[in-house]
DNA sequence: TCCCAGGTGGGTC
DNA sequence: GACCCACATGGG
């Protein structure tokens, strides 16, 4: 087992967690005791919250692996200074809400398979198709010995599934898109956005929401009822996302998170 | 009961 | 191009 720290002051994992970017990384707490448990790909990783520092917990061959997930080697800071420079007031309430906010490597295959079904869909129950998904089609996971869940089932994994084995995941009409991304050819995964919308059931939201998660293209800039929301009753369709060239996404993922979190019913679960 | 959810495909005009 | 609407499923 390997540990590793990090500053708080660098990340925010509650930001990351509760921004929509990816869909099986959950915050627990029991008592005063705050943690979060990740899975990604075939890995799993628990992160122990330690006042002013994350304590990193993982099987010590995946440590690298994580560093890179979590992006922790990329310097965000001239983000912020762009937005600190800016006159936008809204949009450094959302950089001061979200600070430490990072945009993940997730492996590009779980991103085309979660966006595709996150389509049309609420966000509680886009981690339960997925976790249903993932203990059909994927395998277990082990950690201080013990099964802590079930693996994304790889591409490999997925390419043979029939309309019948994703039947009872609770797709509803997106089983025919997932079956669809199942049998397509290496050519037609390519990270590049005309290529994408040419499959069975990506739009320009999911497939710039490919890019920017599982391909981290950071310029790719996803339009949901959020950011709609946000560019009519915020500024009133006059935002202009080429201010922020190279980087539009992360300026993207600040505002859904902050403007999710300031705007939904208290009586709506965010989570689980 | 109706309404909504990190939209898209397939029709019209 | 710009609008419509149906689409499965489950929660409030």
């Amino acid at each position: 087992m390997e540990e590793y720290r990090i500053k708080k002051s660098s990340v925010n994992l509650h930001a990351i967690a509760e921004s929509g970017q990816c869909f099986r990384m959950h915050e627990h707490t029991d008592g005063d005791k705050i943690w979060f448990d990740v899975f990604s790909a075939d890995k799993f990783i628990q992160i122990f919250d330690e006042g002013d520092t994350y304590l990193l917990k993982c099987s010590v061959t995946d440590l690298k692996y994580w560093i890179y997930y979590f992006d922790l080697d990329a310097d965000y800071d001239y983000y912020y200074a762009v937005i600190d420079a800016s006159r936008d007031d809204f949009l450094k309430t959302a950089a001061d809400y979200g600070r430490g906010m990072r945009i993940l490597n997730q492996y590009y295959w779980e991103a085309i398979i979660s966006f595709i079904i996150s389509q049309n869909n609420n966000i509680p129950r886009i981690q339960k198709i997925i976790e249903a998904l993932c203990e059909r089609f994927g395998s277990e996971i082990e950690y201080e010995g013990k099964i802590v869940g079930y693996s994304f089932p790889s591409r490999r994994e997925m390419k043979d599934v029939s309309m019948d084995q994703l039947q009872g995941l609770g797709l509803g009409y997106r089983d025919k898109y997932i079956w669809s991304a199942c049998h397509a050819k290496d050519d037609e995964l390519k990270p590049d956005l005309d290529t994408l919308l040419k499959l069975n059931g990506v739009g320009p939201k999911v497939a710039n929401c490919i890019l920017l998660y599982g391909f981290h293209h950071m310029y790719a800039y996803p339009v949901d009822t959020w950011v709609k929301r946000i560019e009519a009753e915020v500024y009133h369709g006059r935002f202009n996302k080429c201010a922020y060239r190279g980087f539009e996404g992360f300026i993207q993922q600040l505002m859904f998170y902050y403007y999710r979190h300031c705007n939904d019913s208290p009586t709506k679960s965010l989570s689980k």
